[in-house]
DNA sequence: AACGCTAATCTAAACGTTTCGATCATGTCA
DNA sequence: TGACATGATCGAAACGTTTAGATTAGCGTT
């Protein structure tokens, strides 16, 4: 800029001035300012522009694993959404490790985000402190937090799953299995509410060794399906409170000699794009991802257009029961899903 | 850090000696300054360190579609490597389009990234000029640009579709449908180019009408598949040189009231975590992701690390053709694979 | 002609670091 | 004991912006 104003022989000031819009500057002045722009390919440091404003117009965007369809559809959205308001987005993934995750704000903090929307993992005593002591506003994505009093956008995951759980026993299933991920973040416990309700409801009883606990991934979820139709009395149905563990259950239930939805019923969380096209199509809870992403900006930008003081919003959004074929009524042997 | 100072009673350039290791400081000084930097919750500001240093310890990644599940997982490789390194990354989604490429570059030299991976999109000419004033290193990712010499890392595409088609061809089709998208992209165009090499080896005709354009996205490869299928010799197999349309291809063939593999064989380019459980078990071309991601990563980080002044390299990695079951030799009706 | 008002421009301080060179003890050696 | 190297610490400039406040010029009023 320095150059640029000696180039115009003006001041840096009248070319802030100019670049920035925030006075008037006379039409020959700006006319030899522009000029030595161009000629001199002058881009503006957006790093000295924001230690002075104190502002970086970037987000930080944190989610524990970037390839589960779900985050990768909201990470998706999220970042068209800031993209089109102008901010950038730092992406990290935690691997649902909580130390990576305390690294990861710690860095993105650092480096002067104007916000921050974390899905979080683990426990959130050090979610808590960091947020507390950053004055960035935050927004907690897909898992809400203990004690951390700040915008959110969630799904009504019980009530899903208790939908979900719901339909299987209308379909006359009796033993459901259910494999889930660590009961410590908000959803998986909210799920398995679910899951207890729904056949609490039916007047079911819940067969603790029906309920499986797995790492999020797809390993964990092939072990847990194959403990559980190793067993003499094994379920009819299960499900899956997590993406890709579904498929580790897919490939358990090939591995060991069934087949869905002939022998087992299937459904699991959240939806993917090629669940309509092969077979057996898979029944799933599917999130608004759209939505989700769209909120979740939206709050974050709300916030950083200046309405810092509002009181922290909470958003509870509906899953949606995908029905397909991948579960049939119990004990038919039929083509027919007719109930 | 003013602060810290006047705290620690000393000076600025104390502390940040202490910080950085950059000089020796007595134990009791030390030993106050940390005291002061806890007292206070002092965080350094990588923003002004970063305008001093000229450095931001921050890359930009910008790719076309991060919900194609290639990039999904190259980014989730680039992610880490990036993150092992104490890097944070910047991630733009650029849709396919030119412009909205260009503008996120932009924004990425703005704000002062110290290298830049790029999956381009469109015609070179705006990123040749962009990569040539921007003296910040950059490695081309999956797409390589004429005249733009600088590291990349791609994909054999050309044998990699070779392979496939031989196969196809191998197993008796004659009449190979071929969805694709514009060819001004060096993947497209060489994987074209596989198509042709191999139907030409074969000694078989190239009928142009079985060769379909689409914008890389699921509705695109369903049109060109409802238009192949409609036609009076339609093909007995079709290739999908993307994975997003080939979600069109599936739905069009059902749709149309015929059935993968018994009517027609299918493949495609880029593998994807469901292919192996559900039903077709689709033949694709793998990509070594992991290998990419990480070839991409290192190049950057040498050139990072100081290694400015090597020529460009090229590094071309072998897809791996993994055979299923959505491909039938020609004329076949029963279950049997073999040819 | 003296005055005030407005619009255009400039000067200089500030943002929070790093780092060069200067300063100042302290101990060593002739 | 004086000269000198050594090691620890500090002062101040610099990175490239923004912006408050000062300055200047131009112009209409009285």
């Amino acid at each position: 800029m320095l150059h640029v104003a000696e180039a115009a022989r003006v001041s840096v000031a009248t070319v802030s001035a100019l670049i920035n819009g925030t006075a008037t500057v006379s039409p020959e002045l700006s006319q030899r300012i522009e000029q030595a722009i161009r000629d001199i390919g002058y881009k503006r440091n957006a790093i000295a522009r924001s230690l002075k404003m104190g502002t970086t117009r970037t987000i930080g965007l944190t989610v524990p694993h970037i390839t589960n369809p779900f985050f990768t559809d909201v990470v998706s959205v999220i970042q068209q959404a800031f993209d089109r308001a102008g901010y950038a987005v730092m992406l990290c993934c935690t691997d649902e490790d909580l130390n990576t995750q305390d690294d990861q704000i710690r860095l993105l903090l650092d480096r002067m985000v104007d916000g921050l929307i974390v899905a979080r993992v683990g426990d959130g005593a050090i979610l808590k402190r960091i947020v507390d002591d950053a004055n960035v506003p935050v927004v907690l994505l897909d898992r809400i937090c203990e004690g951390v009093d700040t915008d959110a956008v969630v799904l009504d995951n019980q009530r899903a799953v208790f939908d979900a759980i719901t339909y299987l026993i209308n379909l006359g299933h009796r033993r459901i299995g259910y494999i889930t991920g660590t009961s410590d973040i908000s959803p998986m416990h909210d799920r398995m509410a679910g899951y207890r309700e729904a056949l609490h409801a039916a007047g079911l009883p819940i067969a603790e060794e029906l309920i499986r606990f797995g790492n999020f991934h797809e390993i964990d979820g092939y072990n847990a399906t194959m403990q559980m139709l190793s067993s003499h009395d094994r379920p009819s149905a299960i499900f899956s409170a997590n993406n890709p563990m579904v498929i580790g259950t897919m490939k358990a239930i090939r591995d060991i000699g069934l087949s869905c939805p002939e022998d087992i019923s299937v459904a699991c969380f959240d939806d993917f794009p090629w669940s309509d096209v092969f077979q057996p199509q898979l029944t799933t809870v599917a999130q608004p991802v759209q939505a989700i992403g769209e909120q979740a900006a939206n709050l974050l930008l709300d916030r950083l257009a200046g309405n810092r003081d509002a009181p922290p919003r909470k958003l509870l959004l509906k899953g949606r029961l995908m029905i397909r074929n991948s579960c049939r009524p119990h004990g038919a042997t039929v083509q027919s899903v007719s109930a």
